[in-house]
DNA sequence: TCTAAATATGAGCAATCCTCACATTTGCAA
DNA sequence: TTGCAAATGTGAGGATTGCTCATATTTAGA
């Protein structure tokens, strides 16, 4: 919540690495977080273990990394490109409403086991609102995955009005994040039946009209 | 984000002020704070900034509220209680189908209201991902608004499964808030058309079946 | 081989939350 | 009124932690 002044400028590394040596030593340095996340969560991990952990200083440390919030960043980059990897293939075949309703549905399994089964994912995307980088880089990744089910509304519906279609779909996957989080933090069952309830309710409006 | 060491337990006065005079100073705290986070947003502010602006020491701020978390904690109470009164007094009318759209349709627009002007409760219901205690604190406050919906509901669908109605209902709440956290991030204008396109999917799901 | 750029190091600076020993005020019983 | 215990007030300083910087070492390439 504090020790960090602000919430400003999007992290960027210092100095990119550009000999072999040192692009280990980064990668050792986010395994290093990444595994402290996963254990503790990112607020309690110290720039200190994450140096101890990865087998380099700290001054190493933020050679590369301007402050600790761009480590954060860095990993939850990683998992937006992934993602969006993953989303893009699962809906660029969608030919018509049936494939929609199909691919949709797998498409929030899939989120929905991850989020339970990933501790550094949850975390991070909890961090989503407080930290400002981590909520723009979360909203491009969200207007991106937007964008590949836009792209299959517009295919199945081309009368509809293109905006309207645009804001239907952000909202969806907005949504979706936000059943995703709030069903990870209640009882499990619960979680169950708020994500089918998403689920229902997301493909009841994709498919109307 | 750091600082504050943990994000456990939930923050209670550490002492509560039996005598006139302290009631007196725990107001002026609390609004010492909230003016402060509306001008730079609770990360930013200083507990010893909170203790200067109004006019006690920092030894006295920590007599009542055992930390820094505790002061953002008090404030968030205050908005819920206010809340819950209002959601609970909109809905208690309600009679048919036309009433609750009626209803939540205003519910909504006030809220969206509220988020755009009241830069304390946006700046709360921000963190709320992040601080375990506000979570707690925000599901808490959902579900009992949900509540208020879901009593709704069961009189409209006497038929319906009572455990669809609660998940329904909660998920819908949740869903607006998630709404209103987006609309507010973005350009104005895109803001209204995503709170109008929530306003309708959620309003659909209501009142089907 | 030699040099400049890249990389590595960790003691220490600075910011900030919070504690605690001690001072003052208040409520109230004698 | 007086005395005293409980409530309240105070702020210097302890403790933690993000981050810097002067300095040392390694690498790449001429």
């Amino acid at each position: 919540m504090e020790g960090i002044p602000a919430n400003e400028q999007i992290a960027s590394p210092r100095r990119a690495p550009s000999q072999q040596r040192s692009r280990e030593r980064v990668e050792r340095m986010l395994a290093a977080a990444s595994a402290l996340i996963a254990e503790q969560g990112s607020d309690a991990v110290r720039m200190g273990e994450v140096a101890e952990r990865a087998g380099v200083s700290i001054g190493s440390l933020y050679q590369f990394f301007p402050d600790k919030r761009a480590i954060i960043w860095a990993l939850a980059e990683r998992y937006t490109t992934e993602g969006q990897a993953c989303i893009s293939a699962a809906l660029a075949g969608v030919r018509d409403a049936e494939g929609l309703g199909q691919a949709f549905s797998e498409l929030v399994d899939i989120y929905y086991r991850l989020f339970l089964a990933e501790p550094v994912m949850r975390d991070i995307w909890s961090g989503t609102q407080a930290d400002k980088a981590l909520r723009q880089l979360e909203l491009a990744d969200s207007r991106t995955n937007a964008g590949f089910l836009t792209a299959v509304l517009k295919r199945l519906r081309p009368a509809a009005d293109p905006v309207a279609l645009e804001t239907t779909a952000f909202l969806i996957w907005q949504m979706g994040e936000a059943a995703m989080r709030l069903a990870i933090s209640v009882e499990r069952q619960e979680g169950d039946r708020l994500v089918a309830a998403y689920k229902r309710m997301a493909l009841r409006e994709l498919l109307a009209e």
